[in-house]
DNA sequence: CCCGATTGTTTCGTATACGAAATATACATA
DNA sequence: TATGTATATTTCGTATACGAAACAATCGGG
């Protein structure tokens, strides 16, 4: 007889677990690139997407803007990216990958692919389905339940 | 066409999504009793269980023990825990939860509970199987990877 | 009994991560 | 044009989070 205590933790447990290996196999997958899982995301997302200012990486990463400009901080100060201010709108700020930065990525194409892959490698397509079911049921009955609270 | 960097991106939005919304659920239970979401668990965790040690709680929570001393170094600068040198063995340190917030946590006994519910309470009994099930896939085969790894 | 290896915890340095406040700029409208 | 409002970003304070190194205590073998 399994409380629901211990099997909310074991939900959570599990997803802490999840959670961990992905940031490990990332960390893995862009020591090549002296970067860590965070700054290796916002520099695949740049550089596949293009230039772009900081509260679109925000929305695209899920992160806060504060959260963001810090990782630009650590990533201006290695050469990886310079900021530029747009001139149109002048509170905006791009962000845009150096060239030296640019050339170590383009060689690193396939690694940012490979990264899923390579955690995923021995599941079958049904497992596959499985995860992505669950992970989009959880994502939506969340994001149902915060709109709810918005409401109240 | 959806290429495969962008169904990438998808799981892991889809996951950092969940990742937030757990914790501002947390927030949300637990600003009641003045406690951030890691603290909250901790407490919770340890009054469900009883006294335990530092690497105890690393063990149950999933997170390094230099993590977990952080935390109890706030919760015990707010007293809401002390530490406490074991008799047997004085390496261990056990987390010992005061009277004053034990009877706090009594009077929101159901809370953690209520959590996990409040989050799923529109759920049927297919989609939480459905969510368990890709959860537990999903840390199955990242677990299976590690060990590979780790042979290597 | 001594000493090297092991174990449990803390300390330190660095990187996230967030919200609130501060800044700077743009825009609307009187 | 003046001015209040909205938007984009940074700064600040606090809490995680981790690994490596420091420390302390235990244990095993000689």
């Amino acid at each position: 007889m399994i409380d629901i205590t211990t099997q909310n933790l074991q939900m959570l447990t599990n997803f802490k677990f999840i959670q961990h290996a992905f940031k490990k196999k990332m960390h893995a997958h862009f020591k090549d690139l002296a970067l860590t899982a965070p700054q290796g995301m916002l520099m695949f997302t740049v550089h596949s997407k293009g230039s772009m200012k900081i509260s679109e990486i925000s929305k695209l990463m899920g992160l806060s803007n504060s959260t963001v400009s810090g990782i630009v901080d650590r990533l201006e100060m290695q050469g990886c990216v310079k900021r530029i201010r747009s001139e149109e709108d002048r509170r905006v700020v791009n962000v845009h990958i150096t060239d030296e930065m640019n050339k170590k990525l383009i060689s690193h194409e396939d690694m940012y692919e490979n990264m899923m892959k390579d955690a995923l490698k021995n599941a079958s397509k049904e497992e596959i389905n499985q995860i992505e079911l669950g992970l989009q049921i959880l994502s939506d009955l969340l994001r149902k339940g915060q709109e709810e609270t918005k409401d109240v």
